[in-house]
DNA sequence: GTGATAAGTGAGCAG
DNA sequence: CTGCTCACTTATCAC
């Protein structure tokens, strides 16, 4: 595509006037650049008609719209990268919380395993457990 | 903007020779529905020169590719969707983990406590738990 | 006027 | 050719 804006792209109806014109005075990146007061000096300095102006108005704009739409769809990317390595990360930390969750559940049995192993032994010593120090497991998972 | 495509918008460099077409014969619809095969024979039938028909070729692509335009948004916009609800569902299920987790944990609290109760108790009854039957709880959280 | 976004267009790739 | 996707343009909306 091409990347600079001269006179003589933006009004062939006016050709016949350009004479008086001085060509490539302004390239794409400038009528972006500049402010509204700077480009209307500039345009002006270059003695372009009321029409030219409008074009070169017109053209800033779709450079403009041009630049919007490609921060669009960056934003656009990024967000769903973002998404993207929640999920990621969301699935890690999950896989994790479960592992850690097993491996205290195992822990659990364990102790209620010995627990149990304990009254047992207590039975058999004919050792009465005082009620306060009795353990009710809920039902295994 | 227009949704019928008459033969009069298509060329306007042929139009003196259009009074041997007839007109309006496809629309925007047909133009997309019909096959390639069925096309053809519809743009013979109306008597189109080779630049119209390849007119009516390029209208029939720009208004496919606008069909596919949409659907690409679409199907965008939905997987857009999916992630956000995988990230609501995913956070839902971190947060059931982590208080199943931490029930899990105060359980093993009180079976510790218990435990350590117990001990205690043989301690004072001057009774000797066998080695097999102790348990050493790990650091707690 | 500026910035953002939805829809439409054309280029170009893949099948 | 068909379908998809990217970059760009245009129309529109909100500020």
């Amino acid at each position: 595509m091409q990347n600079l804006t001269t006179v003589e792209d933006i009004d062939h109806r006016t050709e016949s006037s350009s004479s008086r014109m001085r060509r490539k005075s302004i390239n794409d990146d400038e009528l972006i650049r500049f402010s509204v007061r700077e480009l209307n000096c500039h345009l002006k300095m270059c003695g372009l008609s009321r029409a030219e102006i409008t074009k070169m108005k017109q053209r800033r704009r779709t450079l403009k719209n041009r630049g919007y739409a490609a921060s669009c769809r960056n934003k656009r990317m990024e967000h769903n990268d973002e998404l993207q390595q929640d999920k990621n990360d969301t699935f890690i930390e999950i896989t994790k919380l479960k592992e850690e969750n097993k491996k205290i559940q195992e822990d659990i049995d364990n102790i209620r395993e010995k627990y149990e192993e304990l009254k047992h032994f207590a039975q058999q010593q004919n050792i009465s457990i005082p009620k306060e120090l009795e353990f009710h497991f809920e039902a295994e998972v």
